[in-house]
DNA sequence: CAGTATCCGGTGCGATACTG
DNA sequence: CAGTATCGCACCGGATACTG
């Protein structure tokens, strides 16, 4: 049998950690869209979609989460810019982001309007688990392992 | 045209249609607990903490989308039981737990309560991202195309 | 360009109570 | 055990208008 109660009762419990932070509808598409290049309020606001007034508290949210940073940049005689950039901690989002995109593409009919590629060779990208001894973990050997002390 | 729920639903990038699908606040959890050994009505429930009313639909939602099926069985003398299992699509939601857990795991304080392990070995485990050309691929090395409009 | 302010309707969610 | 019914509030998110 797998994880018990107690185990998942935890609000240490980084799923939850991670979901609370993400798990919302906005949060990793403009996450995804910084990475894909967009960096500037107006030009999130008008590829999402999204009105300013809810863009602006959520990258205001991401900003505090450590996720994304915000920078004014002033090139020699033009007006003031401000720039969204990814932190590291942002950065590593990325696995995530690729899971969802294996995920979706698999399992979601119509969904195949976005590409992951090496920048190296520009192979397709997908996601693997792995575990310390270097086996390949196929998801139903996974298990959810909780240790010792709560 | 303001991007409405229906919109995002229609969306062609596998991101949008994932996350409209999975990013509340809830149905990772519920995914969670399940694939944790949790099959039951009142068992989710209560370990989540989540009001019966607002379970219900998630659940339905979730059935809805394939990630989980329901089924009623009665053994023998006993009374009639719903069980709530992953799908095999469920199953392979798996990457993107393992991908939340070490995310919330290195950059988020305070989640080092649950550990996800390798049947076979127990040894820890981790996701990767490979390309097709078989190289590792780091998080710096992904390119990602966002098709205008999605 | 990068936001705030205001209004307002829809929905998420908890609490509580009730049903088969 | 497995839900449904109802209430109420808080918050999300769209539209529009305004500011530096």
């Amino acid at each position: 049998m797998p994880a018990t109660l107690a185990t998942l009762e935890s609000s240490r419990c980084p799923i939850t950690r991670s979901v609370s932070l993400l798990g919302d509808r906005w949060s990793l598409l403009i996450v995804r869209d910084v990475l894909g290049g967009l960096h500037r309020f107006d030009e999130l606001a008008s590829h999402l979609k999204i009105s300013r007034a809810v863009l602006s508290p959520r990258l205001a949210g991401l900003v505090d989460a450590g996720i994304l940073e915000r920078a004014d940049y002033r090139e020699p005689g033009a007006r003031r810019r401000a720039e969204y950039r990814l932190t590291e901690s942002g950065q590593e989002l990325v696995p995530i982001l690729a899971a969802l995109v294996d995920w979706g593409r698999r399992h979601v009919a119509g969904s195949a309007g976005l590409r992951l590629a090496h920048t190296g060779c520009l192979s397709p990208v997908h996601v693997e688990m792995g575990c310390a001894a270097g086996h390949a973990v196929p998801n139903a050997q996974l298990r959810i392992d909780v240790p010792p002390g709560h």
